[in-house]
DNA sequence: AATGAATGAGTTTTCATTCAT
DNA sequence: CATGAATGAAAACTCATTCAT
């Protein structure tokens, strides 16, 4: 409201839309200050005037990725499994989920999908941060393990939100550690991948977004699906 | 040989070694040369009696790399797949493999089985070059489509190996569009993904080396299986 | 009183003393006008208010130490020296003080014990102050020569008020340049460098503030006695 | 004798020199490397391949100045002290020297008068870091206690060495406070301070540096001459 | 009377690379 | 073969000061 004149955002918005720009290509480290300056149309001192360091931007865009994907992800276990355990609809086992009637597996299902669709919107288009988030963790930086609450849905100061929402809906749920696993490596780190190199496949394949998104919505389907009780491929793994 | 004194590997193969170290562990920006060369027990200046940059030292490692897995994938591909299509027992459908019979089936899961077992522990073992590759290939860096070329087993300089091999056997095959993300988002990077993050998910679960790994290996003969026909996951995809 | 919130001083008492704190401890330099802000609890903007620049603030504390230290000598040379010489009491040699009687030594000697104390007490209590004086004197800075100014009561817009105040009872008094130097060095220094190392040999000595005061009022009235005539070492100097 | 060219004297020594001078002028804080570069007519890169940094330039002027003082120092302790307790020719009292004989006094305040002249000089040639020493004393910082080692000939790792000698030879020697606050605040701190401010008092006086040298040994001869058992004047203080 | 926002010029330090020997 | 010495360029960050409001 103070500032009406010539710059379309605020200089402190410009700064973090350079940054993600520059550090989701070049890598943190190798992004210089003055780099984002020159980008941001901002002089360093600037730069140092709302940030302490370079790496509170840093901080900052980590801090905005997590916050977002973490309350995506609690609408969706309070809209659904919170309110369906609280139904007695679903009971989750250790190594899958339990639903009393067909009518819940499908209605499930399509809640998931649904989410499954915000998600990837979302992270599709703060995929840089995505990109800047796996470059960290892979590191020993400061961020090296917020990948890992990103994807365990876990504040750095609290606990799992959501292990603890169900928590208090069903006291003793638990999962087995092959159900874990497999969620990570080949559910959510393909989301993240997607994301992370959605460009570069894009560009690759030559495919339009539409047919990117609906193939990787397809195929993300089949594995959520396997998750669940009666159709999964994990019990396929547990009969074998 | 040469060296008559106590080091047990010559200076290049200790700077390629500090290299993989240091990488992995900061990233290749934030090494610096001066530290290479002090966890090697060199001076900069025969660093660069090796190597004419940073930057090749790097290229060093990938290259490696590249060589090892293109060739693993490519035992397999002869041992397997190309003998199976000669002997007219397989035959590459777009959106599957098709086996004329069902030993046919359970022999070629089986060497599958094997491979990714032994692409497992290669890649495991050289998991820092993996992870350097990841960090690479999240840049514009030089190598940033090095790990697409891994994925795809292809070299820089000559069209993908397996294809052509494949090809000289089976004029006409081709993969969907569906059947290749799902490979590449489902099935080989989570492969790399596990390799690259293995020692961080060991710390945060606590399970041991024979666990995570054979948990690993059943989740990825799921994933694999249900790219083959008749018990695969893509086929109820489509029947969706 | 124009402020009715709770600090106890207003902004530029605050301001003035946050920077005598910062400036002895850490140097003039080495204080940052942001530290200085910080530390009076006012923004940097105030105290550009108040001061033009950060050589003003020390310009004032400078200022108000000379002004002070002056006055008490002042009122020391008219209280005594003046007057004694006035009465024709004293007379003062290129090398000593000539009294006209034992009981106006006895007198002098008495009155200049007491001025000892009282500079004393007085730049202990700003010994900050002093121990700034000190570090710009030792630098090719603005106020290089203070601390002189300081030892020789001079201001630097007039002359040496107590040579000048003399002058007009005893138009001839002259002092030798043995006297001065052994002065200067002998007997000012060696009180500026008690003040200003006070602290630091109060720690390592362990002695309290009683017994270090009284030793070196002690040690000092051994120096100015003998600054006078009769009983003085500078006449032992000389008959060797 | 590798560089026999131009530059008089190796790099290393023109950054020293060059800091000496700079720092004793303007302080170390107000220092900076690109000064000391320039003057030194070498490149800011070289000034750091010979120091780690800024700090070190400092530490490495400092530790030679305190190495050849308590050497100095040493000597003269060794050649006399040590020498005429071992004869029997001396004994240290809490509050002064006793000597067997007059011709022992006379040989001491001999041997006393030649080394305060070396130390004079030496102190003089070096000046500059005495003014550095100074400087970084009063102010908290790294140094902040080395003039106190100087003038009590302590190494920061070793006990003071003077002290440490003489116990050797006279097992209970002791000084009282009164006297150790006479030595620092009227015979050390004037050499000090004589030393430090030598450039400003010779200019303001306008005397040749004879006569203001042999003025202070003259000076300082009366001090330490009381210091001494017979004709002290800590004796005069001792009996009032 | 008071200040939040901003900056040009500077700071110390690092680094990949070169080259004479 | 191997390296000690050297550096231009750039890094992150600081600071005294200004000024519109």
């Amino acid at each position: 409201m103070s500032n009406r004149t010539a710059e379309p955002y605020d200089a402190k918005e410009r700064i973090l839309r350079a940054s993600v720009d520059l550090f989701s290509q070049k890598g943190f480290d190798s992004t210089s200050v003055s780099e984002v300056a020159a980008s941001a149309a901002a002089t360093k001192a600037r730069i140092y005037y709302y940030f302490n360091s370079k790496e509170e931007i840093l901080d900052s865009l980590v801090k905005e990725l997590l916050d977002n994907t973490t309350s995506l992800a609690m609408d969706f276990v309070h809209a659904n499994i919170v309110r369906m355990i609280r139904d007695g609809r679903l009971d989750i086992l250790p190594d899958r989920l339990s639903f009393t009637t067909d009518a819940d597996i499908v209605e499930f299902i399509d809640s998931l999908k649904q989410y499954a669709q915000r998600m990837m919107h979302y992270t599709l288009q703060h995929r840089e941060v995505i990109r800047i988030l796996m470059l960290e963790s892979l590191k020993n930086s400061k961020h090296h393990d917020k990948l890992f609450l990103l994807l365990s849905f876990q504040q750095p100061t609290e606990k799992n939100p959501i292990y603890h929402t169900i928590s208090q809906v069903d006291g003793d749920f638990e999962y087995s550690e092959e159900l874990v696993l497999f969620k990570f490596f080949f559910a959510l780190f393909p989301l993240v991948s997607f994301v992370a190199y959605y460009d570069d496949y894009k560009r690759t394949s030559g495919k339009s977004d539409e047919v990117l998104q609906s193939a990787f919505l397809s195929s993300y389907e089949i594995i959520f699906t396997s998750l669940i009780s009666g159709k999964d491929i994990l019990l396929h793994a547990k009969n074998e």
